[in-house]
DNA sequence: CACATGGATTGACATTCATCGATATAGTTG
DNA sequence: CAACTATATCGATGAATGTCAATCCATGTG
């Protein structure tokens, strides 16, 4: 499974250098990649928008499933992950649920490219 | 159902959206989600780290699977994904391919999250 | 309380994906 | 040309994902 070779320096001015630099650790990138992973998706790209474009900024899951074409536990399931992505802000008024944006999460997110 | 009409690989001008429309069409997010999907990878995020960090600004495919701790098909097929997505630029000088960022692509992919 | 409604959860299913081994291709060297 | 090296591609496989139908939970209303 793992195949540690010792690799000998052979290789001159053939191949570069190497880079010691702060390489981004294992933890980060998984992390970093959840976030990018609840953007993978082209229904969740447009839940935001529509989210982010409506006049009070909030929508409840009825508002979605029509725009969308897609029933109502999978606009449930994709809210979900935005939610847990840090994406969307979730709040329960009566029977419906309401959700907003993430005051700059977009934004903290766009940070994440700049800090590769 | 949806009519794809330019469905084009090429790399988008995020700029200047019109921000007239009130919803993320459905071909726009779809060719979003494509390189949030390139991004949506642990892997795949060290590898751009890996080439941003290198002195010169490449990297072979040698350099890459050692700190991957992935096999060289692998690596292979991630820096692909990550070239399609208009990422990384590749360049063949011998018997080596060297990966280096494309000038602008992460700050134009950070764009997209401003103009969802 | 009985019923209706908005939303979340579960289970199933088909598709996609990440990974690896084997192999093919291209450039270099003897 | 033959051998070697670096990389790409192919085929297979197990895991993850998106979607839906059915169901459950919570909160209203008669």
């Amino acid at each position: 499974m793992n195949s540690l070779q010792t690799l000998e320096p052979a290789l001159d001015e053939a191949c570069c250098a190497p880079s010691g630099q702060p390489v981004l650790s294992a933890e980060d990138a998984q992390r970093k990649a959840l976030v990018f992973k609840a953007l993978s998706d082209p229904n969740r790209l447009r839940l935001l928008s529509i989210v982010k474009g409506t006049g009070d900024g909030e929508a409840c899951v009825c508002d979605l499933t029509e725009p969308l074409d897609l029933g109502q536990p999978t606009v449930s399931h994709h809210l979900k992950i935005l939610v847990d992505a840090g994406l969307l802000h979730r709040e329960k008024r009566g029977t419906w649920a309401y959700y907003s944006l993430v005051p700059g999460a977009l934004e903290q997110t766009a940070g994440l490219l700049a800090s590769l």
